[in-house]
RNA sequence: GCGGCAUUAGCUCAGUCGGUAGAGCACUGGAUUGUGAUUCCAGGUGUCACCGGUUCGAUCCCGGUAUGUCGCCCCA
């Protein structure tokens, strides 16, 4: 194996059998959303560098050390394959004033890259559908946003999936959640461990997350976000809370729920499984009004989410959705010469009447032709040998059981003889 | 980025106590020269991931690299 020729490491091959899985999975998310009145809006995967360091901030782990970031050789400009899709779809708003125009209801689906190390469930060239809304300042469109969530795993016939919900505040009420926290964490020093230590000022609020049982017993006591939330945002987290109480959609408030992009406050949220491994959420996002603004553009509410599309085809294979393979309803074998011309008009005239021909190509036996015909899973074989092309006819063979023996027809006649046969064969598989 | 495990035919895998390898599936051809799925016959395939070391000799032992996988970090 030539070591020069791969791809690059965590960035896949979509073949086939997977790449129709992901059509499906695709249309699935495509009608979900109309359901719901989202419109798309599709952004470049490349956007500048400063984009995403003013939009996730300078010290996370994702603009530390996950980007790929490069500089343009043509002209020196500061690039990024984008990492998220949230900051380039706040840009493109505001660039194109889109508030204005009462746009509030967006979603796309696209590649994202981290440079992190692949893993299942983890990989630098990932994919996300994003959902965002514009001008809404909530409760109820945080609500909705996770309900839509809800609907989804139902449509895609997944169950399992859990909701975990938190309110991170407003900043300032974060800030001094924050201090207080560390001041504790300062307090008991001498208990923490290398990794809170290092935690202590960088992500405090990770220590709460630590796996040491000492640690835990300690992180009891730590001050919860919870009580430095101002009357608003109590009333807003409530708000969300009634809504989701409303529609019977059961949750979990995990007061450890925080976001690794410093652009949330108020509503958090993650839908979470435990069957994917290290890699347990599926679909996360919240609330981010000060983004708009943060980037430049009016001051704009904001609250989306993102769905890691890896994460959840994975999920929809392992609970055993395989779909049936697409096949050709014809498959057409020809031989001789004139039998071939005739078999590109033969073919072009079914498909202009509405059937998926498979037309053969590269030669070769009746025997092979048709060995070929039934490995492509066609309900027909349509046979025209030179015989046949003088008369301007064709043999007409089902593939499949029940469906009765070869004819031979007018190729005027073929295209009508298809569609009654498929028709059939769908009411009786209905029937069964 | 850190640690554990893995890497043999297109796919799934077996195997060699160190003497350069096999099965099933798939594929190709044939069973009276124009017809698939079942059956029968025949056929081919691999630098045993890559680079180096030990050895008379390595796919098998050792080291490094690459890729995957599990966990950590972090996240969708």
């Amino acid at each position: 194996m030539n070591q020069t020729l791969q791809s690059v490491r965590g960035m896949n091959d979509l073949l086939p059998d997977e790449a129709e899985f992901w059509e499906l999975f695709e249309d699935t998310v495509r009608s979900w959303l109309k359901a719901y009145g989202y419109r798309p809006i599709r952004m470049p995967i490349v956007e500048p560098t400063p984009l995403f360091k003013r939009a996730i901030g300078e010290v996370t782990d994702i603009v530390e050390k996950e980007m790929y970031s490069f500089t343009d050789s043509l002209n020196g400009e500061q690039l990024t394959l984008r990492p998220e899709g949230t900051a380039g779809c706040v840009r493109a708003l505001i660039q194109h004033n889109l508030a204005a125009q009462q746009v509030r209801r967006l979603y796309y689906m696209g590649q994202m890259f981290r440079h992190e190390r692949p893993q299942k469930g983890r990989y630098r060239q990932f994919h996300q559908v994003g959902v965002e809304t514009f001008g809404l300042v909530g409760p109820d469109i945080d609500a909705e946003l996770i309900l839509m969530g809800a609907r989804l795993w139902d449509d895609l016939g997944l169950d399992g999936i859990e909701l975990q919900i938190n309110s991170l505040g407003q900043p300032e009420e974060r800030a001094q959640h924050r201090a207080a926290l560390v001041a504790y964490f300062e307090q008991y020093s001498d208990l923490l461990d290398e990794d809170a230590r290092r935690r202590l000022y960088t992500n405090p609020l990770r220590i709460l997350d630590s796996k040491n049982p000492q640690l835990q017993e300690m992180c009891a006591g730590a001050p919860k976000l919870i009580d430095y939330l101002g009357v608003e945002s109590l009333a807003h987290f409530e708000g969300v809370q009634r809504i989701l109480c409303d529609a019977g959609l059961p949750y979990t408030v995990n007061p450890r729920l925080v976001r690794g992009l410093d652009y949330y406050n108020l509503t958090v949220f993650e839908w979470v499984t435990d069957r994917l491994g290290a890699q347990g959420t599926v679909c996360a996002g919240g609330r981010y009004d000060g983004l708009v603004e943060q980037l430049g553009g009016k001051p704009t509410p904001a609250c989306g989410f993102a769905m890691g599309i890896e994460r959840l085809v994975a999920l929809i294979r392992d609970s055993g959705g395989t779909p049936a393979p697409v096949a050709p309803d014809v498959y057409l074998v020809h031989q001789g010469t004139e039998a071939a011309r005739f078999a590109f008009r033969v073919a072009e005239g079914l498909r202009d009447q509405g059937v998926n021909v498979l037309l053969h190509c590269g030669g070769g036996s009746f025997k092979s032709q048709m060995k070929k015909a039934d490995a492509s899973g066609a309900t027909f074989a349509v046979v025209i040998g030179d015989d046949e092309a003088a008369t301007a006819e064709a043999q007409l063979k089902p593939l499949r059981e029940g469906q009765g023996a070869q004819r031979k027809l007018k190729v005027s006649e073929l295209a009508a003889a298809i569609a009654g046969q498929l028709i059939d064969s769908e009411i009786i598989d209905e029937q069964e």
